[in-house]
DNA sequence: GAGTTGATGGCAAGCGCTTTCCGCCTGGTG
DNA sequence: CACCAGGCGGAAAGCGCTTGCCATCAACTC
């Protein structure tokens, strides 16, 4: 047999209707009688009949997958959400399409675009998304849900769709205050180019809590997420001079962990030299030496999250997900005198 | 419109057959009149249509997606490995699909059977499969690939299926080597359990490496691929006792970076006091204090060479794909006096 | 015992799309 | 000018599955 078996011949060798063999094994709310229900699942195991979800959605009108869409998935950030994606979306029996925007919008509302055609569930947007109007995509999306499509966005400004909302200004307004309250005075950030929401959200709220503190914000580069964008904003803090004592934010841990390559190769040292923090805590920053100050994502709920809401419009969670500054070595306290380095203002 | 727009609706507004506007908008080998081209593709864009893709695969009997199978998608191991087949999923028009089988082989045939409705294009297996026959999962596969299915296992002992052959052996012979060569006598293993097959291969090859090298294998620990098991193997390793000067060699880097954590807790410096050496290069190790010596692999590359031998069955790479070892600080040249620890057996 | 339910099997009409024919028209040939 | 080939639009038959509706029958009811 080389072509699959299909519920007719499930439901000829069963002897029955096809109506009652789909029944049986698709789940309906009629009611099917015990020896038939045995026949047919009987048969089905005989000739390994596995149901063809394509042709199910066709004829239901509806999918039972849900679409995933990030910026990088090797990216442990969108790693670990995809993986509270997964696991939401195995407890409610769907499958999870995933593609990768790379941060480029053309290339995100091209993916939508792809995966309306998959009729998915719903949609989940965890790429991050700029400030900008992305027209483009925006119609995709409107198209999108007015099929009948959930669409729901992670992260901070998701205008008009369900969205599952990440305080990333509170929490960066926390590590900013954190931090001025162990005594550092002087910060410089390495940011994503202005527009990226989540950046400039963590930007706003970093710089609030610091200079309430009574911080300065001595500097601010912009270059990406990456670790290789926080290389080569370290390397070029680097070469325009940075005081011992200051504090080097980075917009993502990835960043901060690339600030921390370059500091180590250009021989400073992280911690009591140059100081650092990073954002979203995934496990690059936990192993590496000082260990990162962060702000603790639970990323991997906030996919799971993202699921349950596309799946129950009504549903909420039971609390709402908080971002904790986590401290470690790389900021270490500051001792009580200041350094006297740049005067505040 | 609270439904999506049809084929037939862009016919309808088109003035045309369906047929037509099949041909024009979903590739077909007919020509059609540059006319009704035009006409078809406006009303397409007015109406916003996008196609049903599972309509098509109903009426083509074949579907546009890859499936993809991980035992953790937040594992970098396995994220490289995604972003590689998001790679060659995109450049082929295809969609992926992706779940999680947490290493548990009765997941793992549940989920191949629900892959198999979805009648994927093809189906990677990047998870760790073990070397027990797994009579179940053999089944499904089996019958996905009765059914036309093509399924590409991506490691070392992929029997039967087409295969993307990855030489843990042969990488973990280098590794084992090169470290013997670097005047290490004395390694100790941080493995996952018997059966594990990338475990096996690597443990296999780097005990020949090594020991053809001259040097001795001490210990050997088994726990899992990750880094708690890591953490937790070398907690144990370290109440039982390690010599100054010993070479700790973990299944993975996973697994290294906790054998690294333990290390630091106890106050044990990692490097000059206990060498450490991971598996498979991923991000993970590159950052750490001190940066783990390891094995690369191209993980990427992988996923990507996957999709393509499941698009193409002819296809194959332009050159085999190479492991080579990665020496960095956690394995530091011994000096040349060995300490007279354990004595060559 | 005729009438009424309620449970359950089957028929057949879709779901949205593809693809095989079929027929028409244009144009080239001798 | 009769004829044939080739190009192209359309009608309609599926693809595998679901589901509304009807038929049947056993169990009750008065």
């Amino acid at each position: 047999m080389t072509a699959a078996p299909t519920l007719k011949d499930v439901a000829e060798r069963a002897g029955v209707s096809q109506a009652t063999a789909s029944r049986v094994l698709n789940g309906s709310a009629r009611h099917v009688g015990d020896a038939y229900q045995e026949r047919v699942h009987q048969a089905a195991a005989d000739l390994g009949y596995s149901v063809n979800l394509s042709a199910q959605a066709t004829a239901r009108g509806t999918s039972s997958l849900i679409a995933l869409l990030v910026a990088d998935i090797a990216d442990p950030y969108f790693g670990e959400i995809a993986h509270g994606v997964a696991r939401g979306a195995e407890e409610a029996g769907l499958a999870v399409a995933v593609a990768e925007t790379d941060r480029d919008p053309d290339k995100e509302a091209k993916l939508v675009r792809m995966f309306r055609g998959l009729r998915p569930f719903g949609l989940i947007l965890a790429a991050s998304r700029g400030a900008d109007p992305a027209p483009e995509l925006d119609q995709e999306l409107a198209q999108f849900a007015a099929g009948g499509g959930q669409v729901v966005a992670l992260g901070p400004g998701a205008g008009g769709y369900r969205a599952i909302h990440i305080d990333h200004l509170g929490g960066a307004i926390k590590l900013g205050r954190t931090l001025a309250g162990r005594g550092y005075r002087r910060a410089v950030l390495l940011a994503a180019p202005v527009g990226a929401l989540s950046s400039d959200h963590r930007v706003a709220g970093f710089t609030q809590g610091f200079t309430e503190g009574g911080g300065v914000i001595a500097g601010l580069y912009r270059g990406g997420y990456t670790r290789e964008d926080g290389y080569r904003l370290m390397a070029q803090l680097l070469v325009d001079g940075v005081a011992p004592g200051t504090l080097v934010v980075g917009v993502s841990d990835q960043v901060a962990v690339g600030a921390l390559a370059a500091l180590r190769e250009a021989g400073r040292e992280a911690g009591a030299d140059i100081a650092l923090a990073g954002f979203g805590d995934t496990s690059t920053g936990r192993d590496v030496t000082p260990a990162l100050t962060t702000v603790h994502v639970p990323l991997g709920d906030l996919g799971y999250q993202a699921v349950r809401r596309a799946v129950d419009p009504g549903w909420a969670p039971d609390a709402p997900l908080d971002l904790a500054v986590v401290v470690r070595d790389s900021t270490p306290a500051v001792p009580a005198a200041p350094p006297a380095e740049g005067g505040p203002t």
